[in-house]
RNA sequence: GCCUCUGUAGCUCAGUGGAUAGAGCACUGGUUUCCGGAACCAGGUGUCGUAGGUUCGAUUCCUACCAGAGGCGCCA
């Protein structure tokens, strides 16, 4: 099977004791799976209509968009979701007030800034009007009643908002497209037929006149055990009764044996709570696992709560302006031969690897410090450090006049920093096969910057094209080797591996 | 009050029941007739929050305490 782009690398080292020798050959670096692959659905981003998206949904969106990679990489079948937060009290407001402002098209052709203020509108409104509460909350039953007009106003919200959220996404470069949108209103018809079964099993309770599920071992600071809200005490529905829904249906219908609940931390107790009910109602089992993959928050320099209501919250859009703004003027400094073309393609995979990349090194449950110098310097731990070292091998290449992907044949250790090199790259498929266990994805940032150390240190000592032809020929290989476990680990993380930059 | 998370170099962070605890940034010096200097090479700093316990051995496991953060009934 030695054909064109086989590259066979096996080297003894004492240090890797009686495992003495170990090899990397597929071309595609395949990952063999230890476990039987599993239906996975992965719940991630979750940003809420007519509101804009921050800081805290970047983190739920590239830790959920990488794992999907990852997984679906290893052979599981994986499936997305997009919680989106399209239903609730707060749309009572929000359409109440879009009925007062005399709009017709339903906020649409606002751009995130002016959907947030629109939002901010109706809240203010909402405290300080107890008319237009009042009206808002009469609002709530018309939309969750089915009001033609209510639900009319309502989609166009949403339509508005879904808008937003695409262009997000492409920007970002992450998988998740509109068919994968399934928010909390998809339940809504789903929701009395849950509490019936709930209800049929005997874990309901009345409680000052709230239909209660009280799951063993959680109580609250009496001492007193803590309910989830099932059927509010107006009749109403609130998110527990959505998340209950929701978990039937993934583990029922969609026959999920995994689901990944990409949230973050401070969201932990409600989820332990849901999946506990849902294992008291059979939903969950041994083999049907719901998973909490939580990640910190994001703080600002002085190590405060970033919070979207305390003034000067950092959104979503403004963050990747100033990483592409900045990647784009690096590149243009560093580059400057490219064509204006070119030079926007790389800024963007610059400037969104970075970002992503800066995100994602970090162990997931500590809180995140929010800091523009370092999550898009563009030199250290970084993912521009990563691509620039791919594409120095894509440059010598270019250079040499070689067809990279024909290279063929063994790699050959004949100098310490080859060696180096090859004992990085065979650590690669441990790497991946534990990130795709343990579902921590910074081991992974860590190990590709540390190949891409060890190819530069490589680069600096052992010239390539001016080699004897038996040692060019393996050190091709090692680059074409080098090349190819940077471009699919950073694919991996969802960061983009060019070959000019 | 109860529960959860965090505490490692000046800063941002890795890490392990075992040998002198490691990276990046910052700082200092050096490297380019040669494949891209967004690079490479060299230079050092730690009471691993505190105190006990288990162990031949603890930064790692256990307990308590201190500090910071989050959560705890009709918002999501």
């Amino acid at each position: 099977m030695a054909g064109p782009g086989f590259i066979n690398l096996t080297i003894a080292d004492d240090t890797l004791g009686a495992r003495a020798t170990a090899a990397l050959t597929d071309e595609r670096l395949r990952v063999e799976l230890t476990a039987a692959p599993q239906r996975i659905i992965v719940d991630y981003s979750a940003p809420n209509v007519a509101k804009e998206m921050h800081v805290g949904h970047l983190r739920s969106t590239v830790i959920g968009d990488a794992l999907v990679r990852l997984l679906e990489w290893v052979g599981h079948d994986v499936r997305r979701e997009n919680h989106i937060g399209d239903w609730g009290t707060p749309f009572g407001m929000l359409i109440e007030h879009l009925v007062d402002v005399e709009e017709t098209d339903g906020a649409g052709g606002r751009s995130a800034a002016e959907l947030t203020a629109f939002y901010r509108a109706a809240s203010t409104k909402f405290a300080d009007d107890p008319d237009f509460a009042r009206r808002a909350r009469e609002r709530v039953v018309l939309l969750q009643n089915g009001d033609g007009e209510t639900r009319e106003l309502w989609s166009r919200l949403v339509a508005s908002s879904m808008v937003y959220f695409g262009e997000v996404y492409r920007r970002l470069d992450v998988r998740l497209a509109s068919d994968d949108v399934v928010g909390e209103s998809h339940y809504h018809d789903d929701l009395p037929a849950t509490v019936a079964e709930l209800d049929g099993l005997g874990l309901l309770s009345d409680s000052d006149g709230a239909l209660c599920v009280f799951p063993d071992g959680f109580s609250n600071r009496h001492g007193d055990p803590l309910p989830l809200i099932v059927q509010k005490s107006d009749g109403g529905f609130g998110y527990a009764s959505t998340d209950l829904a929701t978990i039937r249906q993934r583990f029922g219908e969609l026959g999920a044996d995994r689901v990944l609940y990409v949230v973050g931390l401070p969201q932990r107790q409600h989820l332990e709570m849901v999946f506990a009910a849902a294992r008291q109602a059979g939903w969950l089992t041994d083999d049907r696992e719901a998973v909490h993959v939580g990640f910190g928050s994001v703080l600002d320099r002085d190590r405060r709560l970033l919070r979207s209501r305390s003034g000067e919250a950092v959104t979503l859009t403004d963050l990747l302006d100033e990483a592409l703004r900045r990647a784009a003027a690096a590149v243009a400094d560093k580059s400057p031969d490219l064509t204006p073309e070119e030079q926007t393609v790389v800024a963007t995979q610059v400037g969104i690897g970075a970002v992503k990349y800066a995100d994602l090194a970090n162990e997931r449950h500590k809180d995140y410090v929010f800091d523009y110098d370092r999550m898009v310097a563009f030199e250290g731990a970084t993912a521009p450090y990563i691509q620039y070292a791919h594409a120095r091998i894509h440059s010598i290449s270019r250079r040499g006049g070689v067809d990279l992907a024909a290279v063929t044949g063994p790699v050959v250790i004949g100098h310490r920093r080859e060696h180096e090199l090859a004992l990085e790259l065979l650590g690669f498929p441990d790497v991946v096969a534990n990130a795709a266990d343990s579902l921590e994805l910074h081991p992974l940032c860590r190990h590709l910057h540390d190949v891409a150390v060890a190819f530069s240190s490589f680069y600096d000592d052992c010239p390539v094209l001016g080699a004897e032809p038996e040692v060019r020929r393996a050190r091709l290989a090692l680059c074409l080797l080098t090349a190819r476990t940077l471009a699919q680990g950073l694919d991996l993380l969802g960061i983009a591996a060019p070959r000019r930059m």
